[in-house]
DNA sequence: ATGTATGCAAAACATTTGCACCTGG
DNA sequence: CCAGGTGCAAATGTTTTGCATACAT
């Protein structure tokens, strides 16, 4: 039993070293955050939150660093739904559109092949190159636990 | 010659009549730009700038009270492209989406039954009662007179 | 008149940046 | 060791708010 997890190769590490960031601290804990809420969409401050809450002491302005460069490099997705604040998610390489509880702020996520083929004859009529796309439907999930919560 | 136009009665005025918002010289003002500059999207800053421009003097808060009650009003719809600010244009009542140039930020509109009813499968299919839905196709519109502008 | 709207300045947020210190390779 | 990363605090940019004054109806 000395093979990995023994140290510096978790699946965090690795994702680092693929897009040539220095394997820190900060970068791991985060990346680490992000995985374990694979089905949230968090704004940096959750993020933040979430890292406090794990004992870890670091810096809002570095999850917003890390964040960027993490965007940069295709690790993670950046939406600005409404609301102020831009909500971040990891970028498992495959598109997809969402569509947003605007009661209780769940978020699920799909893919429509006939939609992504209308989007590109529309950017080809209107003689554009499509770079890429946000399509966010807004809407109520009706469900019995939708806990219609504040914000 | 003593019918309309004389005082009081021209387009903003009516339309802030109908819904039911006080008719004051800012919101006219503000009305009128929206008018003027339909096929733009403004930010706040724009409003207030142009508005500067044409010798009113309204305050940039004012710009923004006024923008936000004219959406609630339904006069006019706000967008959250990439960027920092809002934009907003009238509300003609039809719904639209969005073309954007990342080069030169010209935006252009489009409407497409096929999406449309894709979407409200798709919301059905996730259990959702669908409110709205924000569409914009990012791309490089390939113009000659592309600007290719700063931000 | 009188309740509402506006202007200005200050506050509230979200995000970015400068700089001295710390850390990973 | 040394370049690059981080924390903190201060700076930015956008949007909101408090309050005294001005204006539609």
């Amino acid at each position: 039993m000395a093979r990995m997890a023994a140290r510096g190769s978790s699946l965090e590490t690795n994702d680092l070293r693929k897009v040539g960031l220095k394997v820190t601290l900060p970068r791991v804990k985060i990346l680490a955050i992000l995985e374990e809420k694979q089905d949230l969409h968090l704004t940096a401050e959750d993020v933040y939150k979430a890292l406090l809450d794990s004992g870890e002491d670091i810096g809002l302005a570095t999850v917003y660093r890390v964040l960027t460069q993490f965007e940069a490099a295709g690790l993670v997705q950046r939406h600005n739904f409404e609301g102020g604040s831009a909500v971040f998610e990891l970028d498992d390489g495959a598109h997809h559109d969402h569509i947003v509880c605007q009661d209780c702020g769940r978020v699920e996520e799909f893919v429509d092949t006939t939609i992504e083929d209308r989007q590109k004859t529309i950017a080809s009529n209107h003689g554009f190159d499509i770079t890429t796309h946000a399509l966010i439907i807004y809407g109520s999930c009706r469900r019995e636990d939708c806990p219609h919560r504040e914000k």
